[in-house]
DNA sequence: CGTCAGAATATTGTATACAAAATATTAAGT
DNA sequence: ACTTAATATTTTGTATACAATATTCTGACG
């Protein structure tokens, strides 16, 4: 993506993630264009990368509105996300380089550190760590389609703004599956890794669930 | 999409489909807006949208490229698919409507019909009932998401352009799978039904290669 | 003969101006 | 007061002009 373009998608990226502008408001080309201290061309640009991402959707001789995501919209990807890194889990165990093998059991060893200090919880860390982890399982997998087809389902907003609230177990738990990942694919356990893997991602989803629950959505008069 | 860019974005894929550009070329921007009767800013607009179908990739400051394919890339594609409709295929188990399972099932006698006909094969009949059967089912499935990704998979150029020589025992087979499929899902079966349509797309990736072999290439000097 | 530098050219990126379409506003009629 | 039609305004869509960048060409030099 070209310069301006790309500064118009990081802002104003950033402002939905904000909240600057809610769920289904309306993005005028001309007030982003101001904000973003670009012409219009680069905003729209800007807004066709953000329609890929699913930030927005645009409607042809309409504009281009802020996505709405529903309960049902979140569960559909985080089943999507567990059905397809699972599988690409399984490919891991079968390609995987032992470089591949040391990167992961040195992320888990840091996390592992982390957790186990004493001190208190260094989410930083962990996400960097996470983040790492899973990067280079889909490396090892092989398969560019399936990366770029799970970057963009974890690239959208719900996951995006879901900074959740882990706790020390959750966390705790998150490390052990990755530690377990890592044996299954050193073992080249495909089966095992895919089982895993599943489990891990419905974890994270019940941590969501725990956190955005529909019943605490309060409603104001 | 707007009337323009719509324009452009035909003419540009079928003229990819065609051959016209052979994969690697480099599109020239100018040039294509002659083609298309329009100005460069929908010929641009029309270059991301193909971007995303995995028609072309875009480089920034150095241009569109029409996308190449490796066998690795295509193996890739069916495989996916086959995880992805198959998944498809459990959920519609689960939640398909009586209305849903009429319809693919009317789809499945017109195919059988014609090809008890006695008469040859008719191709467009089989193309356009197979079309309808798929899109039945992933609309049954009832996951918007997973219905844009299968989409993306499919509507891409290599797939696209496997006009493949189905023989007639390969219509049938196929056929014979929708079936089971449609009892599959009218059992609730949504085990049986991911085991047949997963049975279903590797088939078909078998017919691919069985075509696209890459013994018959040759390498003209 | 090759290679490197620099100018010339071509191509993409951005800004602006204009056209088309949609939305909001006003005014008239019931 | 409520519709409805006409008009004004806003907003998106397209074309063109200009700027920035990349590529190609040319010629000097080793």
């Amino acid at each position: 993506m070209s310069k301006a373009t790309n500064k118009a998608v990081k802002i104003i990226r950033k402002m939905i993630l904000e909240g600057v502008f809610a769920p289904g408001a309306h993005l005028k080309e001309e007030e982003l264009a101001k904000v973003c201290g670009v012409s219009r061309t680069p905003v729209r640009d800007a807004l066709r990368a953000l329609a890929a991402e699913d930030y927005v959707r645009i409607i042809p001789n309409h504009g281009t509105f802020v996505s709405e995501w529903s309960g049902q919209d979140i569960a559909d990807i985080f089943l999507l996300r567990s059905m397809l890194e699972a599988y690409g889990a399984r490919l891991a165990a079968q390609k995987a380089t032992k470089e591949h093998i040391n990167t992961m059991r040195k992320e888990v060893e840091r996390i592992d550190k982390m957790l186990s200090s004493g001190k208190g919880v260094d989410l930083e860390i962990f996400l960097a760590g996470n983040k790492k982890f899973h990067e280079t399982l889909r490396e090892a997998a092989g398969s560019d389609r399936l990366t770029k087809i799970i970057s963009r389902l974890i690239s959208q907003p719900v996951v995006a703004r879901t900074a959740i609230s882990y706790t020390r177990d959750d966390l705790q738990r998150s490390n052990e599956h990755h530690a377990e990942l890592v044996e299954a694919i050193s073992a080249k356990d495909g089966e095992w890794a895919h089982s895993v893997m599943t489990s891990h991602i419905l974890a994270a989803f019940q941590v969501y669930k725990r956190h955005y629950n529909p019943d605490q959505v309060e409603i104001s008069d």
